[in-house]
DNA sequence: TTACAATGTCAAGTTTATTTTACATTTTTA
DNA sequence: TAAAAATGTAAAATAAACTTGACATTGTAA
């Protein structure tokens, strides 16, 4: 899963401690979710979509494979 | 964190193993998940929307708490 | 009314998300 | 250029998602 974040905090100049606080995890939580270690929780990945007014799927980009 | 699984999965006709086997998971997963014991992955709420043809949070709905 | 399908649930185990602490590296600012 | 801020990363611990297997209950159809 790819996703769109770093380019988002970019854009409403956010660091990713202040990041962290607004969705309440942690810094390394958001780091790592930057850096593809893994993905968000649901209710992260609503929280994220919500502070920056888009689409989850706006923000993480998934393409299925076929299994 | 609230959702309308069973109704989305009977208006579209699908058995809980069925919908398990569409999104890849296990029957228990969804029926856990239809009852409230957990939410799902990012992934997983992706592939159920794409599946369902609607939004993520058409299908779950998170009610931020004040912290 | 008996069989079968669907649902509910539980326990034990694995994997993944997240935390805290800590420290190193890079970037920015005074 | 030195200090401070921001980022990257790692280990250890906890919590949450998910699996398999098993069995009990409920709903449905023969």
């Amino acid at each position: 899963m790819k996703n769109k974040l770093k380019v988002l905090r970019a854009e409403h100049d956010y660091t990713q401690d202040q990041l962290a606080k607004a969705v309440e995890v942690s810094r390394q939580t958001i780091n790592a979710i930057e850096k593809g270690k893994f993905d968000p929780s649901l209710v992260l990945a609503i929280k994220l979509a919500r502070l920056f007014k888009t689409d989850i799927e706006a923000i993480f980009i998934y393409e299925d494979q076929p299994s």
